[in-house]
DNA sequence: GGCAAAGTTTCCAAGTCGGAAAAATCGTGG
DNA sequence: CCACGATTTTTCCGACTTGGAAACTTTGCC
């Protein structure tokens, strides 16, 4: 996989790397206000400029790992098997992937959940994330289905019920409403949208 | 509706809608690099400081009398009769008020995506201002079907819909890949997800 | 080795942000 | 109507951020 890429490459990827794990333990060790370009490079050892070459600001930076790791998930929905209907593939393999954007364990979760509550830019940053990766999981599910990503609605709606499911889980879970293990949630959530959004009345309480 | 308030109320609206115009006058006219401070404060003639109180970003700003108008649509769904199931509510009054979200005319909303489009910290904020609008849908919903918006999934996922159906839609539609107009492309995706999601299938082409 | 391409660093000018205090404006009770 | 407190706007300004330009280093390839 990473055979043909040169030495060049895989420093470049190396060092982004480096510097997004260093803004997120910076983030959630001393808080955002101290992921700045000056201690994350220093953090990795290259230059302020360096790390401003490489992203566009602090959010960007500390949400730039997570997103690697989701793009493997889409890999992982590119590779379900040629005859499987899409929302089985989708449902196979959603829970990992929100789980995975929400940070590796669901501490990171909730870190990320209370930074976004308190930091529009965050926040934003967060969703423009999440429409990135949506686009992606449409030209999959365009790719699977032999629709056309450019033309047809129904990859880009069922692409976007990952961060449907995602968003609403996780506005839920944050508040601290609710005691369920995340991961339970999220899987609620996604039957709940495979047997068809609630039609004029209340689901059951949670 | 205004009468509750007092002038000093009606002058701070006054100029956040003013500095909120101005922005997007701005933005249409002269690209997003003109919206400065300067040049913002400049056309309604207050101080740079002023308008930095107002908003935190270029991008707040521009998006704030959208956001202000959409707030109106918000309220129309409140108010739709008690007995009328969700979904219905939500068919009555979504078009219009994407329509709304996109900008006054078509025009507007292929601006807006084409500035999106090339510039991260816009899209993120649209993005932001999208969650901010469902959250309110959201608490609607939960309020007119008796669901608790702290603890049940339903109302979420409700509210998730009109963005849903804007993001797909112009997603779709800025690209210039179809020749529908506007309105009837929402139309066309509300009706969709009405009836279901497609389930492994992709629909018709456009 | 040597040359071109790509990446990193230093330097720095222009732009942005927001605190502090003075000035202007508004609401209210005499 | 005025005067006083509360709120908003403005001026001033220092700290921080951003990204261009050019020198320097590393990598890819012959």
């Amino acid at each position: 996989m990473t055979s043909d890429v040169g030495l060049r490459e895989r420093k470049k990827r190396a060092t982004r790397a480096a510097l997004s794990d260093a803004a997120w333990s910076l983030m959630t060790e001393s808080g955002i206000e101290a992921v700045t370009a000056e201690a994350v490079a220093a953090a990795v050892d290259v230059s302020p400029r360096t790390f401003r070459n490489y992203f566009a600001s602090r959010e960007e930076a500390i949400l730039d790992r997570i997103l690697q790791r989701v793009t493997t998930f889409v890999e992982a929905l590119r590779a379900r098997p040629a005859g499987e209907p899409v929302w089985d593939s989708l449902a196979y393999v959603l829970p990992d992937m929100i789980m995975e954007m929400l940070g590796e364990r669901e501490r990171d979760a909730a870190t990320l959940a209370r930074v976004c509550a308190e930091n529009p830019a965050m926040l934003a940053q967060q969703l423009a994330a999440l429409g990135h990766v949506e686009r992606m999981i449409a030209e999959v599910i365009a790719e699977r289905t032999g629709a056309d990503v450019e033309r047809d609605l129904a990859p880009h709606l069922l692409a976007a019920v990952p961060g449907f499911a995602m968003r609403a889980v996780v506005t839920l879970w944050a508040e601290g409403a609710t005691d369920r293990p995340l991961p339970d949630l999220v899987r609620m959530s996604i039957a709940q949208l495979r047997d068809g959004l609630p039609l004029g009345r209340a689901a059951p309480p949670t």
